[in-house]
DNA sequence: GGACATCTTTACGAAATCTTTATATCGCAA
DNA sequence: TTGCGATATAAAGATTTCGTAAAGATGTCC
């Protein structure tokens, strides 16, 4: 797992040294930019996980960086200030902040909305996908292709497809599949386990008679490779 | 244009009623409960856009109501204190507290940091819009077209085709259905599914006799593609 | 209070899936 | 080659799950 990347823009250098060990002694990579024009740069040459923004500025105020940060940036963009102002708040908030801290403020609730908000952030679109030649198996999306074009399986056949792609390459027993699809009462049937190994073959292989994937290891159990 | 619902978890009644009059003044749809018990009953049953919580409740605490509440609950969750006590405010947030605003607060940063969570909440990553083939959903101005042309959906309806197209190509239990748009004690009643699913492909299908957007997943769930 | 839209519930035929049985095939050793 | 155990395939029941219509219940708006 990689470090999270999180981009300070304050002008204060005390603040901007107290944050960076803060945030580095909590395992995060730390970016700093001492304007909202350079914030600007760093951020849009290399996209942080987070950004800290100081709202008083000397350059550009806060809400201007804000606003053009939340023209492209879609990552959470945390407000630390001093003003202690209702229309402020309100106004960042408003304007795409994921939250807002007035100064001072305590270590360890920033780093508790810093994890709040990244955790947040992190969107679960992408999903772990299992491949194996030409199969794809999406775990999440509960979807298999082949070579691109979407196979429709029924639920227990998914089932058991997914159960050979996670465990590509291991002989897995009749006992253990029938144990694992069927449940614990079902590990002397393994008729079963021909009948639907012979429709997924149908479904997944190239040519049924000469199984490529899913291998029989006669009197043991079942490969996917 | 449905209103957003809010459940208030408070015992004061004071402050139940000032929320009450702020939040309905501002076009939001208000539920009460007094206790926590009441409210994980209430959220249980009618699932609302966002939760506001005291975690001073006398029957339980609210860090157990929070904690029972995520279980299965994923829409924004923000926690109103007495308490300014740091310890309290990053237990909260680490376990899954959207906000957390220490009494007394400003209504207007409160009300502020719900349009934040709720906006946040609805996913609706870069484009408001999500169109599939010839369906579009503007999930901002919760309408439907096909076509280019408007179609009239109850909320519920609605509500169902949002979370379809939100989650594109991906196979949504049965469960998780009930559980997002009935609640968590609606997970059985698979049977509201098939009339909903029923009538939506009525409404949106070219022929509903051989859907091409909401498919089937015979002891599973549904598919939108 | 009544008209209307919407949601919930019930009932039943249709479709999909699973289980079981019967038969065919394969690999291997005597 | 023949016989045996293990495996594969096909197809007929059995069962579960789905879809649809329609009646009843509920809520909402004037």
């Amino acid at each position: 797992m990689n470090k999270a990347e999180i981009l300070i823009i304050d002008d204060e250098p005390q603040i901007r040294k107290l944050l960076q060990i803060n945030l580095e002694s909590n395992d995060y990579k730390v970016i700093q930019a001492s304007s909202g024009k350079e914030g600007l740069i760093l951020s849009a040459s290399h996209p942080p996980d987070l950004i800290l923004l100081d709202i008083g500025l000397p350059d550009k105020s806060g809400h201007e960086i804000l606003h053009e940060l939340r023209e492209w940036y879609n990552k959470p963009i945390i407000i630390l200030s001093v003003q202690d102002n209702e229309t402020d708040i309100v106004s960042a908030l408003d304007h795409g902040a994921t939250d807002y801290l007035t100064k001072p403020f305590r270590t360890g609730e920033l780093l508790a909305r810093i994890r709040s908000a990244i955790g947040r952030s992190q969107n679960t679109e992408n999903s772990p996908i299992v491949s194996c030649g030409d199969i794809e198996v999406d775990l999440v999306a509960r979807t298999v292709k082949r070579k691109n074009e979407a196979i429709k399986l029924t639920s227990t056949e998914y089932n058991l497809l997914a159960l050979f792609a996670k465990n590509e390459g291991k002989v897995l027993t009749h006992q253990y599949l029938l144990k694992e699809i069927w449940g614990y009462s079902y590990q002397t049937e393994t008729q079963y386990l021909r009948v639907f190994v012979g429709t997924l073959r149908k479904k997944i292989e190239e040519n049924p008679n000469n199984p490529q994937h899913i291998i029989t290891e006669s009197g043991v159990g079942y490969r996917f490779q």
